[in-house]
DNA sequence: ACAAAAGTGTTATTAGTACACCCATGC
DNA sequence: GCATGGGTGTACTAATAACACTTTTGT
């Protein structure tokens, strides 16, 4: 211990005790299954709260970043890697863990609907999916998390496209509308919506259809990211 | 060292070792002084980069939230209390800090243009105003944290109403127009301006005028909370 | 033939933008 | 009386919102 005490003689620490503070990550996972939005929970596998529900988190290593930190339990509890990653708040309440000081940055990530079903139910996490509306209760301040970052994805998806990273890589429009429509909880008029989209020109229309909605058919689209970066340096701010 | 094992043991924290990472609260602190948006900047007074100018910060302690933290420095650089403050962003970069692990989370706080000058520039951390347009060299990843915190200041102040927190109680509608000037760095139309401000009814005219800005004078005005509240709970947007 | 979802245009309303002159006052 | 910043109105343009029918095709 006196090894580590000259460490915080003379600098800026020296008036900070080492003491047990951890940080956490904990991700808010949102999938769409095509009709709703779900969130990817576990069951705690470890005291304290074991068998409750939680979020997918991690104390952050002391060699990795958050960001990092958030990829690795979301690779582990997913399977999946370059997930669009976003970060949400942070949480540092005294009390909010239990016994011990931690505080948490919560972060949240779109699962694509094409790799919806992919995700591994059976992992170390024995994660599963949950629709937003009968979430059940969650450890901690997870709840609030949840919440919060619905707020944040909410007002992103106005402004950014993020929405396209809970589509596949071809999508129609009608299943962009839907996925606009959960998100924003609200109805969408599908001729206004339809205009508006394609009248920013960074959706690409391909000849292939998908049938999978309906006998006629819909067009499948590609959303095309160097029509949006050019819209976005000339200064415009995609919205909905 | 035996003792703190055992805290290890079977519970969800087994896999990390007790290890030294710090989390730090830095502060982004703008005021107005009625012409230019201005940084609260210190010279660090501590090894290492002593002499370098630095946001104010200080490492959390364990018995006080991100928040608290923020409260606490802003206090002491300031002598002022009761700050809009609003989280900004974690900076996590394993090396960002020197020779040791500390993760930062970055706050920004708003300065009443009235407090400007009462901003004590002799306390402990002999802070000093400086304009956003010249600023020096800061120290770490600080310069990055405030061009982050002004993109945040610039698309939160379109949309909700905290360039009030930047005026005193009572302010002239061109004050108003100045201040969201230099934050969106665009020059404003005054008939439009006002017109948009005016009707969204959340300002209150007094009979009161400022002379201070012409010989005519200005009429001033309070910002309506009450209004404002119900504006946006009946689903409003405010918007410049 | 019919059910079910995809696709299409027009009009009305609202919000935003551009623009130039008179007013009140202190000096 | 003039210089300085404060205050006002109107016309044009763009964006948004409201609204109903036809098309395609599998069954």
């Amino acid at each position: 211990m006196s090894k580590k005490k000259s460490f915080f003689d003379n600098n800026l620490y020296a008036d900070s005790q080492p003491h047990l503070m951890f940080t956490a990550v904990d991700c808010i996972i949102f999938g769409f299954d095509g009709d709703d939005l779900k969130l990817l929970i576990m069951k705690r596998k470890m005291e304290p709260l074991r068998g409750e529900w939680s979020l997918i988190g991690s104390i952050i290593r002391l060699e990795e970043t958050v960001e990092e930190a958030a990829t690795r339990i979301l690779n582990e509890a997913t399977g999946l890697s370059d997930l669009y990653l976003e970060q949400s708040k942070v949480y540092s309440e005294v009390d909010r863990d239990l016994g011990y000081r931690c505080m948490s940055v919560a972060m949240y990530t779109l699962i694509r609907s094409d790799k919806f079903h992919l995700v591994s139910e059976q992992n170390q996490y024995d994660s599963h999916w949950h629709g937003l509306e009968d979430l059940p209760n969650l450890v901690l301040d997870h709840k609030r998390m949840v919440l919060d970052a619905m707020v944040k994805l909410r007002s992103k998806v106005k402004y950014h496209p993020i929405g396209f990273e809970l589509l596949p890589e071809k999508f129609t429009i009608p299943q962009l509308q839907k996925l606009y429509e959960v998100i924003l909880d609200e109805e969408l008029d599908s001729r206004n919506f339809r205009k508006k989209m394609l009248s920013l020109g960074i959706l690409q229309q391909l000849s292939e259809k998908d049938k999978s909605g309906s006998k006629k058919g819909a067009y499948l689209y590609q959303f095309n990211h160097e029509a949006y970066h050019k819209l976005v340096s000339s200064g415009f701010n995609f919205g909905v």
